[in-house]
RNA sequence: CGGGGUGUAGCGCAGCUCGGUAGCGCGCCGCGUUCGGGACGCGGAGGUCGUGGGUUCAAAUCCCGCCACCCCGACCA
């Protein structure tokens, strides 16, 4: 992409109307803008990190057994009524609308029932058990108070999957699964070693879910880590008898703060029974499906990695969701500059590296200040001097250390980690 | 939803106390000089002062309502 033509601007002054640092620097950097309070829109830099985090999600999913699909946005109130979560009083956070002709609506901000609905008809059989169902959606909630930029926002993309097993013994042993994938997922990320699996409150169908909490300064819940273990305890869960029980000892815990970026829970028979979805088993028997559900935030994530990723320049994005891997800040506009600055660009771009080139006329400065604020994690410069020497000079947006080198050694050098 | 704060040019702000019809920096446009860490000079464009009402000869400025945004709290199946 040449900067010369992306629509986007970086901003010197940082936008009075957040406080929250992953909103600030992400509006600055011109990867979003803000639409109203928590609501924010993608812009092209943007949304090649959204979808860079959508598609690792993806591919875990993938893994595991699952299948995606895109459910509808807007939802039938029958077979919210029919599980009971239709009501204002019993999910306070919808936003609903009508049809022309006064019919009320829903806006989705879970699918566990269409989901349910839908399956209904082509499950009959123990043999058509399990599956493993997802999809990477924008979901709604009407939230009372939305903050921390992307962190909390009232319109925001989350994956979730659902699972529907027929006994106990499968789901748990998918659920474990699962567990493992997103382990995997925080991983590639960059953040596996700050994110921990976590006991948090079930519900009514089991004693815990499990939270995947990620220790930040800007997060809402506090937890209780258990380092040498991996784990950690939510708050609202710790108490003597949760700790007998999990076999923790109290002062081996450290008090955290934390971003939940992930929750999987168990939900049992009850969407499936109150959505009259059964199979036979073996015997020929009606039975339950044994359902649960697996969310992982993914605007919250790119909020999390901004937030996490940053210095006193701007962010620092780990490769693997970096709108581009190199920044090319071409210095001057002699021919042989522009040459050797055209040919790398076209050289990475065909070798399937993501590229940002800096074609504008501007000065040096505004450009490394750019490729800094952006987060780029490699800046490539070229100039007189480069292109004199037939060589390139080379640095990491983590490193302060600038090292001159050959095409093959840049290229070996970009592509380690392809 | 309770408490606090803020709305003035694309962005960041001053002006409001003490009413007299709007200014600064950045950005943008033109010309010139510059050109490896956010250059400089000269010229220029750009504003229903969030919104509705009131007071007044006169309102960005004073009074009342509303809206939006931020923060703290509560809430987050």
């Amino acid at each position: 992409m040449r900067l010369s033509q992306l629509f986007t601007k970086t901003s010197k002054t940082v936008p009075a109307d957040e406080s929250a640092r992953n909103a600030q620097l992400l509006i600055q950097a011109g990867y979003i803008s803000k639409e109203m309070a928590g609501v924010y829109s993608y812009l092209p830099l943007g949304k090649r990190v959204l979808d860079n985090i959508a598609q690792i999600v993806r591919e875990e999913m993938n893994d595991i057994g699952g299948q995606e699909v895109q459910l509808s946005v807007l939802q039938n109130p029958e077979i919210w009524q029919k599980s009971g979560r239709w009501d204002d009083k019993v999910v306070d956070n919808w936003f609903k609308t009508k049809l022309k002709n006064g019919t009320e609506l829903g806006i989705g901000l879970t699918h566990e029932e269409p989901l349910t609905q839908a399956l209904g008809t082509n499950i009959n059989s123990y043999k058509e058990l399990p599956v493993y169902i997802y999809q990477i959606q924008t979901k709604f909630r009407n939230e009372l108070r939305s903050k921390s930029g992307l962190l909390r926002g009232r319109e925001f993309l989350m994956k979730d999957l659902y699972s529907y097993s027929k006994s106990q013994a499968d789901h748990r042993k998918f659920y474990e699964k699962a567990a493992d994938a997103y382990i995997k997922v925080y991983k590639r990320l960059g953040i596996g070693d700050i994110t921990y699996r976590t006991y948090a409150s079930g519900g009514i169908f089991s004693k815990f879910s499990d939270e995947f909490q990620t220790i930040s300064d800007v997060g809402e819940d506090t937890i209780y880590v258990h380092e040498a273990r991996r784990i950690a305890v939510n708050k609202e869960v710790l108490t003597d008898d949760v700790l007998n029980e999990l076999k923790l000892n109290r002062n081996e815990l450290a008090e955290k703060k934390a971003v939940e970026v992930g929750n999987i829970f168990s939900l049992g028979s009850k969407y499936a029974d109150s959505l009259d979805v059964y199979f036979t088993d073996e015997k020929g028997q009606q039975q339950s499906v044994i359902m649960g559900s697996y969310g992982i935030g993914i605007s919250r994530l790119m909020g999390l990695l901004a937030e996490h990723f940053a210095d006193d320049k701007g962010l620092v994005w780990p490769v693997n969701v970096a709108p581009a891997k190199v920044y090319i800040a071409r210095l001057g506009d002699d021919s042989a500059t522009v040459k050797q600055a055209d040919k790398l660009y076209d050289d990475l771009t065909n070798s399937s590296i993501e590229v940002i080139y800096d074609d504008r006329d501007l000065r040096a400065g505004n450009k490394f200040a750019d490729a800094d604020l952006l987060g780029i994690p490699y800046r490539v410069v070229i100039s007189t001097t480069t292109a004199n020497d037939n060589n390139f000079e080379y640095k990491s947006r983590s490193s302060e250390e600038t090292h001159r080198m050959t095409f093959e050694e840049l290229l070996k050098l970009l592509g380690r980690d392809n």
